[in-house]
RNA sequence: GCCCGGGUGGCCGAGCGGCUAGGCGGCGGGCUGCAGACCCGCUCCACAGGGGUUCAAAUCCCCUCCCGGGCUCCA
């Protein structure tokens, strides 16, 4: 299995720190307001990479932080008139909402930073103690150019960071340094005690402070968006690296694209972001997955509705394909052409796997799906029976293929159940007589009669077929 | 200004030295009592432009243009 490593520019072979244990942890939100799809485009990607490596028989701990002590919050609580923790727990819960209704379910613990004020302020203590951090009276200070390879990961250089958005605290000895310890008068706002008075973090120590609390120095993958590389990533991995000296913090560094709009990068601040809800309203979970995963985790995607039915098109048709295999006919006989059929579909399996294997290559993995519903289609189009045995083989097929990009997990409601079956086939049946003696207004009528109950009646050359509607409509 | 990514057919989007990507849409045909679904074919040298390297370039090198991101708020 390969990776492109951000941290070495370079497609390397996965291979994990201890055994088959992969210790991952994604940079998760501040919770402030709703999360919007872009937010959806990252978490989706971690979420399809922690079920591929568990696929492949890693045994993979997910830990993603959730940033409740941050200046956004203080903001939007004091505008409010409540208590910042309070708001950040209320955003948690809709996080969590959005988290579980767009499927990502592969995230083992969340961990706030506020429930790790020790272990950031023995951190600092211990960056102090080896000189890489220093106290001015606005707080504590990383001091860059007391770390060598500050610039490594995000390929910049120290020398080079000369333009600031934000004017750079006064106090700073070197104004690429960055704030770990912010002190606050302990009447203003949100704080705790510390050895350098009352304060609270400063934004890249908490994700260092959480990784090192549960994964120790070093970690197998580490992820979030590319935005994130610097300073935020740049930073933690020198917080990490200098106050173990153990490198790399990281073994592998994975980025994701950005979503944008137009053109223009979706952001809370520019105020042109779709909610995870707004989107879910319109279209399923399992489509918005679907047009993330035809891009590539690192691609950027530029959003647009259009494109989203797009995808929500495909999953129909592959759905309409899984229908279409449960409702043939079972016949006990294994023919020559079914057994051509199995082996195209395991040949296209192990493509969509070694895609997968390709740095997440989901586009190409999606494309082989798409190759076996098709070669499935064809085969139906000829022959309008299965074995159980190659029913089940091509429904597993795609239900396990598919749990991988969590897409295809959908019960086939109706379809499934056996005596209802029966009785479609039996109208079925009886309609088709009908037909035979061309009384066809009734023939009609039953198929419209049956269109109302959302069940669709084709008739093609192999013969008659169904499928319920409901099982395919997207909430 | 500096540092990263990108620009692929009607739209989206893989590929990153030679080998069909795939999807969506459109058109034509097949199958049909009709409808839909499905199948087949087509959608003119698809690779931003210009130079090079090579037997061979969308893919490597150089230059130019355009777009996005970062430069201490951000998934």
């Amino acid at each position: 299995m390969k990776v492109l490593n951000s941290r070495t520019g370079e497609i390397e072979d996965f291979s994990p720190l201890h055994g088959n244990k992969v210790y991952m942890y994604v940079c998760g939100p501040t919770t402030y307001d709703y999360s919007h799809i872009g937010h959806a485009r990252t978490y989706i990607a971690y979420d399809v990479i922690a079920r591929y490596l568990r696929y492949k028989g890693y045994n993979v701990f997910f830990l993603m932080n959730i940033t409740d002590v941050d200046d956004k919050i203080i903001d939007r609580a004091r505008r409010e008139g409540v208590d910042p923790l309070e708001l950040a727990r209320k955003f948690e819960k809709y996080f969590f909402e959005d988290l579980n209704a767009l499927g990502i379910n592969s995230i083992n613990y969340f961990a706030r930073a506020s429930e790790y004020i020790p272990e950031i302020i023995d951190l600092i203590r211990c960056l102090m103690g080896r000189g890489y951090a220093y106290e001015t009276e606005t707080g504590i200070f990383f001091s860059v150019e007391k770390f060598p390879h500050y610039g490594e990961l995000s390929k910049r250089k120290p020398e080079e960071l000369t333009v600031h958005r934000v004017t750079p605290d006064s106090t700073k000895r070197n104004p690429a340094d960055f704030a770990i310890w912010k002190k606050r008068e302990s009447s203003d706002e949100i704080g705790w005690d510390s050895p350098w008075g009352y304060g609270r973090p400063g934004w890249h120590i908490e994700d260092a402070a959480i990784i090192m609390s549960h994964f120790g120095a070093q970690l197998d993958l580490h992820g979030g968006a590319i935005e994130l590389i610097f300073p935020h990533h740049e930073a933690e991995v020198a917080l990490a690296e200098a106050a173990t000296g153990v490198r790399p913090f990281s073994k592998y560094w994975v980025h994701t694209g950005l979503l944008t709009v137009s053109g223009v990068k979706m952001s809370k601040s520019l105020g042109n972001f779709i909610t995870i809800r707004e989107a879910l309203s319109r279209v399923d979970a399992e489509a918005l997955r679907l047009y993330f995963l035809m891009s590539h985790y690192r691609s950027p995607i530029d959003f647009d509705w259009s494109k989203l039915n797009q995808a929500k098109s495909s999953l129909e048709y592959l759905y309409g394909v899984l229908e279409q295999v449960a409702n043939t006919l079972t016949t006990n006989q294994v023919t020559e052409d079914e057994k051509t059929l199995l082996e195209r579909i395991i040949n296209l399996k192990s493509q969509f796997i070694a895609a997968m294997d390709d740095d997440f290559n989901t586009p190409e993995a999606v494309a082989r799906l798409f190759d076996i519903a098709g070669e499935v289609n064809k085969f139906l189009n000829i022959q309008n029976a299965l074995s159980g045995q190659a029913k089940n083989q091509i429904l597993s097929t795609f239900r396990e293929l598919g749990k991988i990009l969590g897409i295809l997990q959908k019960e086939l409601e109706k379809a499934e159940e056996i005596p209802l079956r029966d009785l479609i086939q039996l109208i079925i049946d009886i309609r088709s007589e009908l037909r035979m003696n061309k009384q066809y207004g009734l023939a009609d009528k039953i198929r419209e009669k049956l269109k109302k109950l959302g069940i669709i009646i084709e008739d093609t050359a192999a013969g008659t077929r169904w499928k319920s509607v409901s099982s395919q409509q997207s909430g």
